[in-house]
DNA sequence: TGACAAATGCAAATGATTTGCATATATTAT
DNA sequence: ATAATATATGCAAATCATTTGCATTTGTCA
């Protein structure tokens, strides 16, 4: 667990326990987002006897101070994933097999198109891509 | 209900029923996104003895006819909207009030560079922005 | 009008997420 | 180091949206 995200947590008199430790040392580890149950199942070998609701509890509390970030795939459950492993970007996601791709370098100047256009004080958005991965269009031929 | 969506719905052998006929107008008067429940209360008081169940099914035909958009909000649920209503737009969600504005306009340039910096062949998209309406953010001062 | 496939209502199942509460653990002051 | 205490965890049960099975009803088409 990096050094800033313990300052962080002891700021907010969060205890840093052994759950904690581990699932944002998974968190850090990962470059796609996880669901809770991913999250789960890739504790569990280092804390077997670690609830899901742990695990609920725990991202429900990162999301709080802004560490990760929830994004929601189109029929599938809410994801996570850490907000400082890398710069603000978007994903493609794989109608067929879920594969999930990050899209960096988009340019923003949308967002601030929509600032504009709105009397909404605009903090966050969030835009996903859905179409056919490579493999999967070619299963389709 | 529309003469096109009518037959669209006798092409792909869909049974015109009284449930269809509401759950169709309902979508059509409104504007704003709106989930199986909120159908569902709209749907009653014309057909008192309407089953949620029904709510679902339809609406899961209706998605696979093309008929209507799914699109899932920030903490909340999925709900849906006629894409026949209006043309492709984005939302933005209030995080306060859950009011939801229509972005329309929002150049689709970016959609194109997408397409072409990733492998993925893309078919949709996914834009909702969240922030504060002018009321919300009155109250937060 | 009758036959038949498709749609509905109802009840129960499912699956993710949340909650209550007793126990365990990290933190803080002693 | 140790004790006191607030917080976190595990477990079981509750919740809530969504789905499924099945008997009954209803459109559609000959």
């Amino acid at each position: 667990m990096k050094r800033e995200v313990l300052e962080l947590l002891k700021e907010n008199k969060v205890k840093i326990t052994n759950e904690r430790e581990v699932i944002i040392e998974i968190l850090q580890q990962t470059t796609k987002p996880l669901s809770p149950a991913d999250i789960f199942l890739r504790v569990r070998p280092q804390l077997p006897k670690v609830n899901l609701t742990t695990i609920y509890r725990n991202l429900e509390m990162l999301e709080g101070l802004g560490l990760i970030k929830r994004v929601g795939f189109n029929k599938e459950y809410f994801s996570y994933e850490l907000l400082a492993n890398r710069p603000h970007h978007h994903h493609a996601i794989c109608k067929n097999c879920g594969k999930i791709e990050d899209l960096e370098n988009i340019s923003e100047k949308f967002v601030d198109q929509v600032s504009r256009q709105t009397s909404f004080k605009i903090e966050d958005h969030n835009l996903e891509f859905f179409g056919y991965c490579k493999n999967c269009r070619r299963e389709n031929l």
